[in-house]
DNA sequence: GATGAATGAGGATTCATTCAT
DNA sequence: AATGAATGAATCCTCATTCAT
């Protein structure tokens, strides 16, 4: 009977938001951010419309933190690796980005959803191009440390087929060979 | 006192309709389809709402004619080349890719909404599938023809740089070094 | 080349206001006078929308002369009648309304939708009433010159009975035995 | 602070479809189905345009269950009848119509709109044909029970005056002599 | 924390009516 | 006389958001 300490009710809060962004996240990547209605979410959670806005100020906001965790856990994962081997770093850069395409699937889908239309969330104007240039450096400067010839060069093309294998994949998920694609770019770039 | 005659109607209605289309276009790439009124689009035209009930049943007739005329036009500039020399044809395809890329940028911006969005716009399911496994074949077959090595693996490669500069360029149209990549791509493909 | 005479305009222009008024009255009676556009009435009068506008005021300003033009013929048709024989006139009276209700349906229609919702044709309001009243007198008086007993108690009864039979035959068309309650009709009060 | 208990939310939720359906078939009968819009129930409601939708999922469907919900209390109050004494069912029936006429006004009158309107409001189709085949039956056996002559052709008659008087009711609500009829009927089938 | 009734602005669409030609 | 392009008010419906309980 005893009332639930600060931190039982901060892990109650904490799963709670969590339980929401994902079935956001899933409905946003799958239907769209606009034709997905906040009543979609609340069932979908099998929690009333009301909660929803106990957690999130508006359905914005709830994308953000949809799109934000999504990205966090991505990030989390591309960071677990041994950096000191660039050539191996490289191998785990290449090898977790067709994985995660794979089973982060809906947080692709929304970012794409998301750069594309800069316009309706502006708050993602500079956060996209900064992502986007940070992967650049980082594949020249690998690219360069294993010597490959052309590095800047062999970077931009390298960071564009990322993305031109991502929306492929993402817009045909059934039938697009992601694995021929993922040996094809081990077996060029690291031997 | 006599009424218009049938071509001064077909001129009006031509143009009304090209007007509309381009109006609807702009704003749809810019901001959206969802986010785009009709409301906006008649302003935008400077016509009434209720005018562009007279030439489109709807708001998704209205996208899907605005996105078939921009997608006649361009399969029209890639179809103006000499077919006959393989390398040459493989240069214009590059070459009006790039070109097209900008000039025809919002038609692009459309394409990737409709086709990441592909469960709001179900009509577009097979007609993208299809596109896309089209410009694989052809792109296999020419760098077949000019004996460039590899080149069912190249023709994936290529294929999928095309998207990735394609996206990346409709993501970040004011720094992307479009030009550079075309340098790239020329140079490595076509001498 | 010589320019119409005013007698032969005047006659396309009366051809052209029969034409108009014919089709709207089916329209009318057919779907409705609400749902039924003026659009609608053009097309299928195989004219333009503005050429109806030319013949008559407004799409209220059609119902009334599609109305009263309906009107003015069923009265001619019972009016041609032998009105010296009372007895003979109630007949005429009586066979004549069954062959209207089937030659005329859509008129009954109309009228019916007409007289039911006074409220959106007011002016119908007294037209209906009166029209009413004056059936009434006429019947009690034909009853009492055939001496039919109860002439005035049997008078309401009768033209209740029209109504009934005509609401009826107008709600189920199709299966209504018209021709039974004609028979039975004539026969009670025809000898 | 609780939640509203799922008894209180029921019961508001009766209440509120018990209020809306009510003004809707105020609305629907005094100005016809067309001509009422939701703005106006809702404004006649006291609640706001949205609301209506959070109980009906059209217009079409709040006419339905007003409607249904009309009819349902008019069947019963048919059926609380002693069904044994025949004189006496049918004595009740005769009573009961000319009582509903006056306190179910618009029920009636909704009735008639709907009846004549199947073409717009197919789903009465059926039941419409379906209701007036079931009065007939009834007043076929009653008749026949009391032993009243030609009991076949009397139904027919009685079924027909019935909507007679309805419909000259409805139409002229002010002036009709309606206690005159219900006399007349009472006297003629029920000694 | 949790619910869902309630709101109202906004959006797609229709249609009677006008008017230049 | 005739056409149909053009208008804009009206209408149905949706949905993010609020708030009493």
């Amino acid at each position: 009977m005893s009332p639930r300490t600060k931190e039982q009710i901060d892990k109650i809060k904490a799963e709670r938001k969590t339980q929401i962004t994902e079935v956001a996240l899933q409905l946003f990547a799958t239907n769209g951010y606009n034709p997905t209605s906040i009543d979609q979410i609340a069932n979908a959670a099998g929690i009333s419309k009301g909660l929803v806005y106990n957690y999130f100020d508006s359905k914005e906001n709830l994308l953000r933190e949809a799109f934000d965790q999504g990205f966090k856990e991505i990030d989390q994962t591309i960071a677990e690796a041994d950096r000191t081997d660039s050539k191996e770093y490289l191998k785990h850069i290449l090898n977790t980005y067709f994985e995660l395409l794979k089973d982060r699937f809906l947080y692709y889908k929304l970012l794409m959803e998301v750069s594309l239309n800069v316009n309706q969330f502006p708050f993602y104007k500079d956060y996209v191009a900064q992502r986007y240039q940070e992967y650049y450096q980082l594949m020249t400067r690998l690219l360069l440390e294993i010597d490959f010839p052309q590095p800047e060069q062999e970077a931009k093309l390298l960071t564009a087929l990322f993305d031109g294998i991502g929306i492929q994949y993402l817009i045909m998920p059934d039938t697009y060979p992601l694995e021929t694609y993922r040996k094809i770019l081990i077996n060029k770039y690291c031997q």
